[in-house]
DNA sequence: TTCTTGACCTTGAGTTGCTCGAGGCGGGTA
DNA sequence: TACCCGCCTCGAGCAACTCAAGGTCAAGAA
């Protein structure tokens, strides 16, 4: 499929993907007779998957660790598993920020009905 | 207090405290007599508040136009009060982002564990 | 007293992660 | 044939910091 199909399917936009690409941490992106990208659906695979992992504050520089060790075969697995570990981690850390900002909008929020009153 | 006391308070960092100062979005930051600034309590609960809206990602547009109806004093509570309650249905999104997230890794950890076993 | 240290100041440049605009190509339709 | 559409590349622009350079001032050590 092409680059417009890839983008609705893993959520990220033409242009993110094309930068995703440009950074190396998109591998084996085929291109037609036309030069244009042809993506399978492994590929779209890996661009959703690089969609939730960024969208949930994953770093560039992890992801580019990660689709290198990723390239590298399956022998790179322990260290691929410890990476999504420690982003499991950080979307821990996250929910409890938003819960801390929760509590905080309740308590504002609370004090303006007061007001309101 | 100073901007070091402040910023461990808030947990803003000193550079931040000193650009969100700049992007209007700090009211009214007293000096002292040797031109650095003074934080009153005041100003750390503002801080903080900034930290959080932030942290889960209220855009700077947002926090510029929530600080200028603060400025502008009570009567844009209700305003206020929306921008708030919008942010609170961002932080559901995000928490809904989280668990997608969190699925989509389990997923990937069991191939992983499968592979490994 | 002079010297140094440390916290603060301003200004301007650099960084991350996109996002957009300009200009160009090739394939299908009126 | 003319046009539109989706794709391409390259380079600039943007948001939200972040850091480096160079300067002030107060307090304590030599």
């Amino acid at each position: 499929m092409r680059i417009s199909e890839a983008a609705s399917l893993s959520r990220l936009k033409i242009d993110t993907i094309r930068y995703y690409e440009a950074e190396g941490i998109v591998p084996d992106v085929a291109r037609g007779s036309d030069g244009q990208r042809r993506f399978s659906s492994e590929n779209v695979d890996w661009l959703t998957l690089l969609f939730w992992l960024r969208e949930t504050g994953m770093p560039m520089k992890v992801m580019q660790q990660f689709a290198a060790l990723y390239a590298q075969g399956d022998e790179t697995i322990l260290d691929r598993k410890e990476i999504l570990l420690d982003h499991s981690r950080l979307l821990a850390k996250r929910r409890d920020d938003l819960d801390r900002c929760d509590e905080i909008l309740a308590r504002k929020l609370e004090i303006y009905e007061e007001f309101l009153s």
